[in-house]
DNA sequence: TTTCTTACA
DNA sequence: TGTAAGTA
């Protein structure tokens, strides 16, 4: 019962373009620079979770502040880490002390 | 028709 | 970033 959450909606390439309001051939640009990394179909088409959607939203915002792609894998990168320790469950540092 | 990769401008 | 070729 950890997660009541039905199926989680996928979206193609066009869909997923739309709802970030840029073009499939960005999608596949911020893919190859590692910023996007969505499933794949058997046969290959790509499959974006609402996660990878969210993600992509935190991509064109850096993008329109003129963040570069490297810059963008980075903040992406650290931010993930953050969210990955935060849910880590080991959070409760009584004097705040890290490590 | 859509998507995929590769590639050119 | 847009577009094209050749596929699947």
């Amino acid at each position: 019962m950890s997660h009541p959450e039905p199926d989680r909606a996928l979206y193609t390439i066009s869909v997923a373009a739309q709802l970030a309001g840029v073009s499939p051939r960005t999608l596949r640009h911020y893919e190859s620079h590692g910023l996007l990394a969505p499933a794949r179909t058997r046969g290959g088409t790509r499959l974006y979770s609402d996660n990878d959607i969210a993600r992509l939203r935190r991509v064109t915002e850096l993008a329109e502040q003129g963040v570069n792609l490297v810059g963008i894998r980075r903040i992406l990168d650290l931010q993930d880490e953050n969210t990955r320790l935060r849910e880590d469950g080991r959070g409760d540092r009584p004097d705040g002390a890290v490590r």
